[in-house]
DNA sequence: TAATTATGTTACTGACCGGTAACACCCCAT
DNA sequence: ATGGGGTGTTACCGGTCAGTAACATAATTA
């Protein structure tokens, strides 16, 4: 039981004084996104935390798990998201909904967006018994289930069909922006989700 | 749209009568397909064709050009779903996009689809420099092409927004089976995709 | 200060990777 | 029969992979 470090200004030196942990998370976060999970191994992330791989393996017990911790991470990542569209549009789910729609737009319209990492990690770990595995569907089933949510309570008449469509939507701009680039079908993708919400909100 | 590949299904005794290069694609398509590019080998490849490596080298210059042209092979049975659909509905490009989305529908249903294998690799397959990056790029657009030039024909006010619509919809279709299986959002691809035609049709 | 714990360093394992060299073989055409 | 081209076989290369053992050092805590 310690006093946690601040996790503020995280610049090249902070960054240092974090604990090892910490340091092989976010290598990990930077390096599996950006080069995909099998491409980088765990000498490059180690090297890349300022440390060594005997270190990485007396935080994690394998590649595989903390893979799985990476993912976790993510969703703790996109359930903050939902806290704060939550506390930007208190008692405003209409709101809430819109401000989803703008988000998903940012990270679509990012140029640095390697796409959803929770997606590309399904693609790259077909295998079933995999750790992470259960980490990506419960993910996404969450995030599904949130947009229905948000959706019902904006009084939208088919909110589990308006919720899909949107989640489609999304998963397909950014995988598409993986292949055709930010000029393919992506570039229609507000204009495509704001149709939806104004077809379900007469 | 297939974007798997070839089910055709040569037997165990026919498909060794095929000369070695067409074993190696046809092995290659497999592998590839449901394990992911970067998890295979070239000796397993070279195994499963019933061959060996130095055969496969002989007929490849390497695997990222195996790769590439693994990824040239969907691409035209791509197209020639496309040719099916225009003959199956000559003069008739209402039919033929109505076509296109049941043929999606039967992809995105397909309890043994792993997705869009082009997108999968445009995932797997990051670097900018690899051979297989052109023929994804190529792919894509071609393939979103197609379908604009279909919703035009078929007298829809906004063919390209129609397009890129349903685009976006069975992209995100077949990586959601990926992640939530085919019980997730998917599951509302048809109704989704059809509510868009008939949306643009008034 | 002393003991404990976390971290760094080096070297190693065994397996696999993509790719190649050398040589034996087999079938087919001349 | 006699090439010759395509194929199979074996062994190898250098490199990288995930994961571990042993030991030295720093940081923390009692």
């Amino acid at each position: 039981m310690s006093t946690s470090p601040a996790k503020s200004a995280p610049d090249g030196d902070s960054i240092q004084r974090l604990p090892p942990r910490e340091r092989i998370l976010a290598a990990a976060c930077e390096l599996f996104y950006r080069q995909g999970i099998r491409a980088v191994g765990v000498d490059a992330i180690a090297e890349a935390a300022g440390t060594n791989k005997m270190t990485l393996y007396r935080h994690f017990v394998s590649k595989d798990e903390l893979v799985a911790e990476y993912l976790r991470r993510l969703w703790d990542e996109k359930s903050s998201v939902w806290t704060r569209l939550a506390a930007e549009h208190p008692s405003d789910p209409r709101g809430q909904l819109q401000g989803w729609l703008e988000e998903a737009a940012r990270h679509v319209t990012d140029p640095t967006s390697r796409g959803c990492a929770i997606a590309n990690a399904a693609i790259e770990l077909p295998e079933k018994n995999h750790p992470a595995r259960c980490v990506i569907e419960q993910c996404k089933q969450d995030s599904r289930a949130r947009l229905v949510a948000v959706c019902r309570e904006a009084g939208i008449t088919q909110p589990d069909l308006l919720a899909d469509q949107l989640f489609m939507m999304l998963e397909g701009a950014l995988v598409c922006t993986q292949s055709t680039g930010r000029s393919g079908p992506a570039e229609h993708f507000v204009r495509a989700g704001q149709a939806l919400i104004d077809a379900h909100s007469r």
